[in-house]
DNA sequence: AAGTGGTCTAGACCACTAC
DNA sequence: TAGTGGTCTAGACCACTTG
């Protein structure tokens, strides 16, 4: 009995006008429709066309200037966190088939590193995943990922080599919050190398990721290392937003 | 004569806050004020105090839940779209002394990706500055940025070794509103290893960056790399707000 | 000059939280 | 139950862009 309330207004405006840019509609620099055109058409008053547009312009869709119609920001794939945080869908939605090779997945003692990033106690037993993810096939990271302990029957239950671990967690009423990333360049050290299949010493994007849930409690505390001939990061900010994501290296060697 | 109009109202309410917040004010958990208190407080209304704390939520600064007062969100530098551009910005603003080493600054023929990238014809005449860039006198990163021939004596007046190129632009007129950066690891190069002291093959975080004006005119592209001991990038998201910033390698070895 | 987005007001009702 | 933030309305004036 999960009552939907229905969305807001503004939310149900600024969807549609989402996905009219993404299929492409207002593309050749013609403008968006005005505020008072959108607040005729859908019968709302001009605040709640601006606040679906305020929204738009968060996430960097639109562009505005005060006395021009609004424009929309062309080719940028609108990646949510969603997006960020799950392999599987990253992979799917640049057109490659995700996949994961498991290494490991075991209950074991935290380190005082892990055990600060869960917020428990050194020591505190936790859940600790490693798996070998594929873009087509091919080696592109190695995943090192920590679950507190009440998350384990959830992370075991599932087919580690094919399921997406977020998307299961989103399913299961766990809802991803807040993400932090950290990214660093690091060498292939031998056991990393062999997994990856590189060069020992190969420059690697290390990326340690702590997720939260919306009261705070920590979801997960990964260190990933992905081939630095494979994958990129691209942050891209104005002043009205920043957007991240993540891509695979273009000319790749 | 560049009259300055004075900045809304909403923005001036936000400034204070992010201000107070900045200064430990509202620290634990104690909850800011509500927006009522807050318009009466101001003498304006309801509606331009929530126009102060929807700029707020999206850089991070402020999370609401309906129901109880707005919280601060604790710790995280706002860390502004300048000072992720500016080298000299972000250097001060975690306590260290910026500075750089001029290697070269000559106008040349562009290459096919420079010319790609400033939106110019191959082999335009553009602007090219190396400078190793000093975090306390030791080499952080190599710079290697390329300006349109229009800025070059702007750029040539400047002490390179001395002076923030990118406060320099502001003040004289060059907005930067947009930039994109793609973040990626790679190998020193010989060259590359010697000006920055590490070793050949070490592994360094190499950024592109190029930066936009609002009528969308380049201002600069560069390649910059970042020692991979020394320097990462941290980016949080939540479903509110993305934010990004640089920061010095914890534990570097 | 007409149209557009930016700012601001003064109300209203609702869903939710805290006590 | 009182207070809070979330949504929405119907106006107003201004700064700016476009013709």
């Amino acid at each position: 009995m999960t009552e939907k309330t229905s969305p807001p207004l503004y939310r149900r405006i600024a969807d549609d006008l989402a996905e009219a840019i993404r299929g492409g509609a207002y593309g050749g620099g013609r403008g968006l429709p005005s505020e008072s055109e959108l607040s005729r058409a859908y019968g709302v008053s001009r605040g709640t066309v601006r606040q679906a547009f305020a929204q738009l312009r968060a996430s960097g869709v639109v562009s505005s200037r005060q006395g021009a119609r609004r424009q929309a920001q062309g080719e940028q794939r609108l990646q949510s966190m969603s997006e960020l945080l799950s392999f599987s869908q990253w992979a799917r939605s640049i057109g490659e088939v995700p996949g994961s090779r498991e290494i490991t997945a075991a209950t074991t003692g935290s380190t005082a590193v892990v055990a600060a990033a869960l917020d428990l106690a050194e020591g505190s037993q936790v859940l600790h995943v490693v798996r070998v993810r594929l873009l087509s096939g091919s080696p592109a990271m190695l995943e090192d990922t920590y679950y507190p302990e009440r998350l384990a029957p959830l992370i075991l239950s599932a087919d580690l080599a094919r399921d997406s671990l977020t998307e299961r967690l989103e399913r299961q009423g766990v809802h991803l919050e807040e993400a932090e990333h950290h990214i660093r360049a690091v060498p292939a050290t031998p056991c990393v190398a062999e997994l990856l299949d590189v060069a020992e010493g190969a420059p690697l994007l290390r990326t340690t990721r702590r997720t939260t849930e919306p009261n705070g409690r920590v979801v997960e505390f990964s260190v990933d290392h992905y081939r630095g001939d494979a994958v990129a990061f691209v942050v891209r900010n104005s002043a009205a937003s920043t957007t991240t994501a993540r891509v695979t290296a273009p000319g790749a060697g």
